[in-house]
Parts: C-alpha cells; structure tokens; sequence
DNA sequence: ACGATATTTATCGAATTATTGGATTAAGAG
DNA sequence: CTCTTAATCCAATAATTCGATAAATATCGT
C-alpha cells in the first residue's frame, strides 16, 4: 500500500523545520549537508536537528552517509519524486492538475478570506 | 509567507482519512459529495468526518456549498495546484523533479525493503 | 410549529508529536 | 588511552491530534 508511504512523507514535510530542512537539502544537490551544520543553519537544538531528520529518513525523503565525524543529509530525490507523481495520479484529477489548468496558483496568492460563512 | 500554508495543505492531508476524502472528492470532481456520503463511504462517524474535512477546509483545499439540507464538498484544484507548484518549485530542485529525471517513482514501485519491516 | 434528516460543535481520553538537556556512541588528533 | 568534536539516543514534559459519544444547529416536508 504506497499511500501509507504517501502519508508519511507528507506528514514529514508538513513541519516547519522539516520543511525547511529539506528545502536546503534540495537546494544543496548531492553534497548534501551535515547535521550539525543544518541545526546551525535552522538555529536548531542539535538533538532536535536530530529527531527531524530521524523522521525524513523514516519517511524515505532524505538518505545519510557517514563522512568522517559529520553525518551528510542529502534529499532523496526520487523519494519526492514518487510523491509528486502519487498526488498528481490520485489528487489532482486523474490528469495532472498542472498544465491542465493554466497557472493558477491560489496558495501563492489568495490570503485564504474565510472559511466560515457564520 | 505562502511557507505556512503549504504546511498547513501538507498536514490535512497526511492523514488516512482526509487524503481518502480528497482522493475521492478529486474524482468527484465539480459535484463533489455530501459530508454524509463521505462519511459513509469512509466508514467514519459523521462528526469525525466534519472535524476532518474542517481540516482539509481550514488548510484551503476543499470548498463547501449547501445544498437543501446536505453541504457538499469539493475539491479545491486552484488550491492543489498551488501545492505543486511550491513543491515543484522549492523541493524538486527548483527546475520540476518531474520530466527533468526520466520517469523514476520511487514511491510507486520500489517496495522499500529496509525501511520497515513490520 | 413539529418531527426527521444532515451537519457541526463540544468534550473527553488515548495516542502521537515536538522540544530540550544530558548521556552515549563514533571518529579523529595528540 | 585520553581528549575533542559530531551526532544520536534517552527520558521527561508540553502540546497537538484522533476518534467517539452526546448535544446543538440548520434545513426540509408536512
């Protein structure tokens, strides 16, 4: 059953830490980046640091090396690339919401009005 | 700070319940369905069902409207489309994880042995 | 207004998640 | 072997979330 997996990844990434984790992972390509120097950089507790990544791996988003004394982090990028695929297959019509519907990104612009109509 | 709601977007969704219902309410498409036919399509009580798609509401991807005594619900593709094209944009490495690596999901095929084993 | 249906709200307990400080393991330097 | 640095593990605490029951609200047909 992938939607477990699907599930888990989005609960991974619906964290501020984490989601910003693995931003910076992203960015930073296959060099990928030490624990320590990401706790540093998101002005985290190391061994919260710590817990965060523990839950990206566990979601199978990001993969760890050992280079000497620092752990390396590098974003899994077919990981996120599964997801992708799940959301736009299941959640977005069947026929990819992208390009399908041409450049509307409401959750770039619309500062969500109300919810309620009271 | 768009940031907040695509977590916001991430956490209603990473729930066995919500992503069912969104799954469903996409397929749905423009007619949406019934808090109540959701609920029993689901198996959920009624009121689990409304506190969870309040979530998926609050996080902006469902819209309701009243219909007689029913309120339907549907998905929001404005709303999900947003949501890709942030994680296209700032977690597939900028230029869209998809296309750019040729067709591999990870999510989709590898079993993912070693991740756990329950 | 009354009774029936549909949904939401309120509330509670159980479970999960987040955070932190300190202990522990691993690797390299002297 | 000991010291230092890096990261994780552990235990305790705080906060949030989930699921279910019960009460409240809204709508419809008569």
């Amino acid at each position: 059953m992938q939607a477990n997996r699907v599930i888990r990844a989005l609960a991974a990434l619906a964290q501020e830490h984490r989601l910003a984790a693995f931003r910076l992972l992203v960015q930073a390509g296959e060099d990928g980046i030490a624990a320590g120097t990401l706790a540093d950089m998101l002005d985290v507790p190391p061994s919260s640091m710590s817990f965060h990544l523990a839950q990206l791996a566990n979601a199978g988003l990001v993969t760890q090396r050992r280079a000497s004394r620092s752990i390396i982090y590098s974003a899994d990028y077919a990981a996120m690339n599964g997801l992708m695929g799940y959301l736009t297959e299941n959640c977005c019509g069947g026929v990819s919401c992208f390009g399908n519907a041409a450049g509307l990104h409401s959750l770039d612009r619309e500062p969500d009005p109300e919810r309620k109509s009271a």
